[in-house]
DNA sequence: GTCTATAATGAGATAGAC
DNA sequence: GTCTATCTCATTATAGAC
């Protein structure tokens, strides 16, 4: 055999895509804590056990899955900011738009999981240092919009990394609003937020056609 | 002995005072799941089995936590819809402030734990329907800011709800920053985010002038 | 790679003395 | 109102056959 896996991620059945799919949405229904690994095993059609042959422990899980949200969201955020886009706030609007889509999406809210206590433990190490790169991308694109102390531009693009985040809480409230909708709707609230003289709904609109031909 | 309890919230030795405050602090650095019975007891200075003398049981704790939070806050957003301040903001200036203040402000950060599976259940019912009318006071400030259609107002209301309760987030993130200014950087966005067109730093100096004093 | 079986632990909650 | 003692049950994780 090679010395490196060369197809581990194809969707087999029972195997581990299985799995943190059912994962995804027991994790974000019922919580991390409070849903077992039977639960997990259950809803992926295998038997309790048969998960550890997958994953090293509950953790694990929990970490592949927060990996793979924040990886893809934080590489198209670092190519993004090599693109030559002039008009200040598009590209943040686009950002927030892909964050907030690939956060709701999914079958699941994963956006919910990032706040958990749990992800301060050691196996999440990766996972906190690709959001601290997404974290940094927001800022780099709130700049533009707004002249702000490097303190203050920190604090700002904390409030709009968590209103993204929060997001998935308010597509939780309304039921009637469907994921595409709250995510455009993200994206419209975090150009507003950036910046102090916020942006008019006509202006927004062009943005938005801007930011979706990126 | 009178047919009602005339001194039980009292703050006394291991009493209920002592299990709440134990129980915001694990709850939020731990989690709810993962903070047990004993931990609280211990650190309320009680033996586990005691605590079942004040509470009923686990979530009886926590609905007690959340709608200590959320009441204040709705009683003084109603409150404030009843005084006649014509400057459209500084209302909702003084709301978010206040709400960040008390979920910030405390020993703990309860606005965490909002987002809480646990709290779909039936023993907190009177707490979701007291957000709701919190968030109806929201919608009420917000509206003299923006002409809306009800479904968007809805909507934006529901945004700067959770950027409220995700300012928590914020703060435990940014370790030099101390809940006041972190409270009054949610009440600053949460303006900015209500209105199309925003608000400029100067103006919303005035606005809080304006809120302080209401 | 999946299974059965089970170990090892710790949880929430109750009983009843003081 | 607090204690000691304990029940009952579910949990994560492991062992080892197939």
């Amino acid at each position: 055999m090679p010395s490196h896996d060369l197809s581990p991620p194809a969707v087999a059945r029972g195997g581990r895509a299985q799995v943190l799919a059912a994962a995804a949405e027991l994790f974000t229904r019922d919580g991390y804590a409070a849903t077992t690994t039977r639960a997990i095993a259950e809803r992926a059609g295998i038997r309790q056990s048969t998960l550890y042959h997958h994953f090293a422990n509950k953790d694990d899980i929990l970490a592949t899955l927060l990996e793979g949200t924040v990886a893809p969201t934080a590489s198209y955020a670092e190519r993004l900011l090599t693109t030559a886009e002039r008009v200040p706030g598009v590209r943040l609007w686009a950002l927030v738009r892909f964050n907030a889509e690939l956060l709701l999406g999914g079958l699941s809210n994963l956006g919910a999981l990032y706040q958990l206590p749990e992800v301060r433990g050691e196996r999440f190490t990766e996972f906190r240092q690709t959001r601290c790169r997404l974290a940094a991308c927001y800022r780099e694109l709130i700049r533009p919009l707004q002249p702000l102390p490097e303190a203050e531009l920190r604090l700002r693009g904390e409030l709009v990394l968590g209103l993204v985040e929060g997001a998935v809480a308010v597509a939780r409230g309304c039921s009637d609003q469907d994921a595409a909708q709250v995510a455009t709707a993200a994206a419209d609230a975090a150009v507003r937020l950036a910046s102090d003289h916020g942006c008019p709904t006509e202006q927004l609109a062009l943005l938005r056609v801007a930011a979706l031909s990126l």
